[in-house]
DNA sequence: ACCTGAACACCGTTCAAGT
DNA sequence: ACCTGAACACCGTTCAAGT
């Protein structure tokens, strides 16, 4: 870096606002306009989301909100860390407990939300209220010998997980538009479709799959299985992991 | 579904569009236009994709090409699938071996041409290359034991893991504002930014690990060792879930 | 039937002018 | 100093008119 000064989303971002110059007192605060910007999002979607919808809401025109924040990017961004909860305590949980519950709650979140997947850019985070979860996290992996490199990575596949997760079950859901426009609503229409598309002799694997029943799962799409599964199958690597730096192997790639 | 007929853009996806109609010859295909949008996303961005600049690039009018896509969205998804090469072939490989490159080329595929990772629902594959991979990956697992249910769920946990590896490398390269704006530019970079926000009191854990230099790697942002582990992660967990069902123990959720 | 050009209803952002 | 209104350079999409 070598430059002291952050720059000024930054310190929107972590409450850093310099001290209130002078002139006419500001309407607004950062706070009201994500508010106001998160409700249209949860209410319209992303696409609701515009200056204009947003200064309309908090009784402004759309110029105004240039000087709060930079451009919509900023603002989109202040959305992403605003939605975030505080992370349930660690303290004297299992590790592996402690893990699986704080992943399903960032999914869980991100479903709530899920506009916020149209944003999300998976880069480290910079936000007061991500850097807390990913705290949490390593608070969790006190003891188990990994060092704090591992730990991060740990973390870091753990959210990765909740994200994709979240958008397998938001597509699967109501969002993407070629399936809806197909008429596939669940796991069932989904195989049927495949059947008629797939040729089984391009597809040989993918089409006996499909053709054994692959895609029952009457009701809906997904079933909580399905988070469960792919949770399971990192949780059992760490585990693993675990295991071999307690044994003094430390065997690297 | 309870519908013969697909959707007009699944049809062009897989194409089979109908007969050609008469009247006058049309000047383009879908081939065409696709490949003019890609090479305009490719070089400029997914911004630089307008109807308009596509238009131009293949020298018609912006809304000529509504005669070949019902809407920009049709284009994206046409985009996103058409990138996607062929899988390797797994025939003979052991599972776990070809998994591995399986998931690696899905990842550097998608940093080839990153801007997919801003149309990507991760939804089900519904398009004829990405029905390829899944096809190859359930392929590799024949004769582990696990079922066709368990087989899917698997692919789709590591076609998750590349696409958020992906997006996690895009990111910390030169993907995200605010990381550029700040100068951040490197994981040293990050670390000494992080140890001048975080409060040690509220992140205990997180201060402990960037003073302990858990961010050193010099050079870059990202160790390609990233990658594989929590590719290992994955795949350790799908080992032990072979191993279990191998030993007969076929214990539920 | 394909393609064009004008038009519509939007965008995000700038800038000078008001208070 | 905050806020407004006009203006700029775009969007995606529609529709009637040309061939």
């Amino acid at each position: 870096m070598a430059q002291d000064r952050l720059p000024p989303m930054l310190q929107r971002l972590w409450g850093r606002e310099p001290a209130p110059r002078r002139g006419p007192r500001p309407r607004l605060d950062l706070v009201t306009i994500t508010a106001a910007a998160i409700e249209l999002a949860d209410a319209e979607g992303l696409a609701g989301v515009s200056m204009n919808s947003v200064a309309t809401k908090v009784g402004v025109a759309a110029t105004a909100l240039y000087r709060y924040i930079g451009s919509k990017d900023d603002l989109l961004m202040l959305m992403s860390d605003a939605i975030a909860a505080d992370p349930p305590d660690p303290s004297g949980r299992p590790w592996r407990d402690y893990l699986a519950e704080w992943t399903r709650l960032q999914r869980d979140l991100v479903l709530k939300h899920s506009w916020v997947l149209q944003i999300t850019k998976f880069a480290p985070p910079l936000g007061p209220r991500r850097l807390l979860w990913l705290d949490r996290a390593l608070a969790a992996l006190d003891g188990t010998g990994l060092d704090d490199g591992e730990k991060i990575n740990v973390a870091s596949a753990l959210t990765g997980y909740a994200l994709t997760d979240a958008a397998i079950v938001e597509a699967a859901g109501t969002g993407v538009q070629e399936f809806t426009e197909a008429g596939i609503e669940s796991a069932a229409d989904y195989g049927e479709l495949l059947v008629e598309l797939l040729d089984p002799e391009r597809y040989p694997a993918a089409s006996a799959a499909v053709r054994g029943g692959a895609f029952r799962g009457a009701e809906g799409w997904i079933h909580d299985d399905d988070f469960r599964f792919g949770l399971d199958l990192l949780l059992d690597g760490v585990e693993q992991l675990i295991a071999r730096r307690a044994s003094g192997s430390h065997g690297g790639g």
